[in-house]
DNA sequence: CGGGCCTTTGACTGGTTTCAACTTCTGTGG
DNA sequence: CCACAGAAGTTGAAACCAGTCAAAGGCCCG
């Protein structure tokens, strides 16, 4: 198994290689083919994913079919739908690789008796949901406070590396807005 | 101080009333009037404030100086800037008491204290930001999914009595349209 | 080399904003 | 308790941002 988590961990908290094996029984790695679904929209999300190479995305069909990406998940980023894995209920997402993924996962028994043994890791668990939460109020801030195209030239100046890997039309489905009027936007941008 | 932040730690964990006594120290109740700013932007989100009576909302403004309302925290809920309160750098925020508001409030500090002292408060701060988190990944599915019609159609009748408790402006601010609109709306429900 | 998926282009449409003027509500001081 | 000023809410006209639809072009991958 890749030590990315080991290293992530102990970003936030002191974590000895001994405890980490000791964790191991807990987690699983698996790896994933480019489209390949982790959750289904009305499945209950089992699990909790930390990529440790490729990329994830969260995305729901809207009434007409269309898919409306939620937010991706990039190497060193956990990704769930919160609400379903912390409840055990159905899920109204899909997560999806957009790439091919290699994983770590851990379901939601995993995860407590992990908790129960190793109390340290609520704090890990608190940190990561923390930064997330905060990257959640920054999304939502330039949501409101920018134009679509606005918000398409500040993604593409923050993240040109990110936007050259990913084909357009999920970029446009991050962005809220369809592919068309991001081909009319890249056009604008040249001239 | 009342009693209301014990009986929510009490949801989520094990919790002795002699312990909670203990814990008094790290907390501070205040009451602040209507319009009264908890945090402003350019400053550093020394607190997280816990609603016991009254509402509290997040907000910032754009570069036209309009409002735009991002959260509200009603009775039983935390509320604070996560990007600045755990860095600890200045936010691009405002915190703002919507009405006459009763608080607990905690600061970076002494919140590290008290987690040092009572470990098991990882969990419940961990088991918070859960629930909020859940709640911005729902937000996020909202705003794309629903036109700004749509939106206030839901907001009204999942929380018809929080409409009634706030100004529409306020309301308008949070649905991220004009008041002008908001008003429309209202007036083509009615025919 | 072919087929399907992705991207581009252009015309038309409509939901939402903007602006300005008017009305109604609210709270504060005389 | 009334008067008045400022804040909040309403109305309507004009403008615009972004979506929709349809059709053509480009490109990746089998």
């Amino acid at each position: 198994m890749s030590d990315a988590l080991l290293q992530h961990i102990a970003r936030f908290i002191p974590v000895a290689k001994e405890e980490y094996a000791a964790m191991q029984p807990s987690f699983t790695t698996i790896t994933v083919a480019k489209k390949h679904n982790l959750l289904a929209e009305g499945r209950i999300c089992t699990h909790k994913y930390f990529v440790v190479k490729g990329c994830l995305r969260l995305f729901f069909l809207n009434e007409k079919g269309v898919e409306q990406t939620i937010q991706f998940a990039l190497e060193n980023w956990w990704m769930t739908d919160y609400a379903s894995f912390s409840t055990q209920k159905p899920s109204g997402f899909f997560i999806q690789a957009v790439e091919k993924t290699e994983l770590i996962a851990i379901d939601f028994a995993s995860q407590e008796k992990l908790l129960a043994q190793f109390p340290q890791m609520e704090r890990y668990f608190r940190m990561v949901l923390q930064r997330a939460h905060a990257a959640a109020q920054f999304r939502l801030k330039i949501l409101y406070e920018l134009s679509k195209e606005e918000q398409y030239r500040q993604f593409t100046t923050l993240f040109p590396e990110f936007v050259q890997r990913i084909p357009q039309y999920l970029l446009a489905s991050y962005l809220g807005f369809t592919p068309e009027y991001l081909s009319e936007l890249r056009s604008r941008k040249l001239s």
